[in-house]
RNA sequence: GGCGGCGUACCCAAGUGGCUAAGGGAGCGGUCUGCAAAACCGCGAUUCACCGGUUCGAAUCCGGUCGCCGCCUCCA
């Protein structure tokens, strides 16, 4: 089986193959620090995440580098609004970073730069753009001198004629001429600087990605990943400063994910149009926001609202339901003596990989899944429960297949008992104790058929959050969502 | 204006030339249950924005129309 993916550079679905044999090596845009993130965020996050986990599971060893911007023009004002110091807002976001995706199963990649950490390796790629003739300094500011390199716009597929004719901005007067980017700027007055050949000052925002990720991968290198709205200028520019300095081709694959929309506009934080990480987690566990972020194709526009995310969560709970079933029935040696269609829960895994090989198709891999899922809940539902059922190599090889496709989602990886109680921390004040006691007087009271006190009992467990149901090996709770 | 993409059932979402148009959610009827919940069984698009064309055959290819979105400015 091999993986295709839609290579942004030529339009095209392409077979994958790595330029260094069983090495696969990834360069990621992250966040800039400057702000709580978005659920649109999270979606790059987790589509990367997911791209990593499944070329790991091909056996590839991956360097996998993703970034923090830790420096730019949004740190500093948002410093300045606040009246902290940048460094300030930088921790502190980081921080949030930390605590927002803490639960959101994204693997630790190999390296996580930070632009301000390799300030030294940007003005050395500056050094060489400029030794190159691609670059040029004016007043204290370097920039890239775009019409020295042939080959701008080839990602986002526009000359430079056609890209000149949708300025908008206004024009740097230091500029040679209006599209040449800043790789350098001069400090003013109390922003923070550092020293250079051409003064003190900070580097430009496209340049830390180009020198982060030539330092960590060398080049070319194979993937090179973002949102869609980074294909113009940023991944454009960082071609340009890339292939200008080495004069070799910089990634070989650019993947780009689609935007998280509200009332079908793009997510976005300079227009408040968001909702953030942090109010989901409010009423969902990360992993249902996580395998929300799948169920619609990595390229396509995904609208979010709290009713979609609560069509996730059902399905989440549904194939915890079944995981549950297989995981007792196994342990218990308490297995269906029949299923009616066998084919759904073989080569699940091989049909998942498929899937997923598809240009990361994760509606159609997810859709193997729940194929499973329902066959697991007709023979145990459908079926007498035998100890030493024929079937049971059926059911291992089921629960092995469910295994490796949760370690692929992020997604179905708990403790199904775990996902149901403890999942997330719900309104409920009652501890773990108190709900048994209450379900113990419960049980007290329907043994006596004293259906109105049970009823009256199962009623001010859900007021708190808490649903009842009685199986027929006694009462189990769950919380509600 | 340029470039890219989308329009599939009540909602979400696959399918990119040919078995009965996946999967999830909601709804309705039934089974189970003291009642519920969960789960199961059954129902639900003769049809894929619209109009033409190509083809033995199209949701899938081509042309046009309408509507929506992204990028062209900081942005995952």
């Amino acid at each position: 089986m091999s993986l295709k993916l839609y290579n942004t550079l030529t339009r095209k679905v392409e077979t994958f193959e790595p330029l260094g044999g069983n090495k696969v090596r990834i360069y990621v845009c992250g966040v800039t620090i400057y702000d709580r993130c978005h659920l649109g965020h999270a979606r790059a996050l987790v589509i990367f995440d997911l791209l990593y986990r499944f070329l790991k599971d091909k056996g590839y060893e991956v360097d996998f580098v993703r970034n923090f911007t830790d420096i730019d023009d949004k740190i500093l004002s948002r410093a300045q609004e606040e009246k902290v110091s940048w460094k300030e807002v930088v921790q502190r976001n980081l921080h949030a970073f930390q605590e927002d995706f803490k639960d959101f199963g994204l693997l630790t990649p190999m390296v996580e730069p930070r632009a301000t950490e390799h300030i030294a390796d940007m003005i050395h790629l500056i050094e060489l753009l400029m030794q190159k003739g691609v670059a040029y300094a004016s007043d204290g500011e370097v920039f890239f001198s775009v019409k020295k390199f042939p080959a701008y716009g080839k990602l986002s597929g526009q000359t430079l004629e056609e890209l000149r004719s949708g300025t908008r901005v206004e024009v740097n007067p230091k500029k040679k001429d209006p599209e040449d980017f800043v790789l350098w700027k001069a400090s003013r007055e109390g922003e923070p600087s550092w020293p250079s050949p051409w003064g003190p000052g900070r580097p430009g925002w496209h340049i830390e990605c180009s020198a982060m990720s030539l330092k960590y991968l060398g080049s070319p290198f194979d993937i090179h990943g973002g949102g869609t709205d980074l294909i113009f200028p940023h991944h454009e520019n960082e071609i340009a400063q890339s292939e200008g300095a080495t004069g070799k081709l910089f990634s070989q694959f650019w993947i780009h994910n689609g935007m998280v929309t509200l009332q079908s506009e793009k997510m976005s934080k300079s227009t408040g149009n968001l909702t953030r990480v942090q109010e989901i987690l409010k009423k969902y566990p990360a992993e249902v926001a996580r395998f929300f972020l799948l169920t619609a194709h990595y390229r396509s526009p995904l609208e979010f609202s709290w009713e979609l995310l609560e069509q996730a969560e059902k399905a989440v709970s549904r194939g915890y339901t079944a995981l549950k079933s297989l995981r007792e029935g196994l342990e218990e040696d308490q297995l269906p003596d029949k299923i009616q269609d066998l084919l759904p829960l073989q080569n699940i895994w091989q049909r998942f990989e498929g899937a997923l090989d598809n240009d990361l198709n994760t509606p159609v891999a997810i859709a193997v899944f729940f194929e499973a899922v329902k066959a697991i809940h007709q023979a145990f539902a459908n079926s007498k429960r035998i100890s030493h059922s024929s079937h049971q190599p059926i059911f291992e090889e089921a629960q092995k297949g469910f295994r490796k496709i949760a370690s692929i989602l992020g997604a179905f990886e708990k403790d199904p008992n775990d996902y149901f109680q403890k999942s997330r921390l719900t309104q409920t004040s009652l501890t773990d104790s108190e709900i048994h006691a209450q379900i113990r007087l419960r049980e007290e009271a329907r043994s006596r058929k004293d259906w109105k006190q049970a009823d009256i009992i199962r009623q001010k467990l859900y007021d708190e959050g808490i649903v009842l149901e009685d199986t027929p090996k006694g009462t189990i709770w769950k919380i509600n969502f």
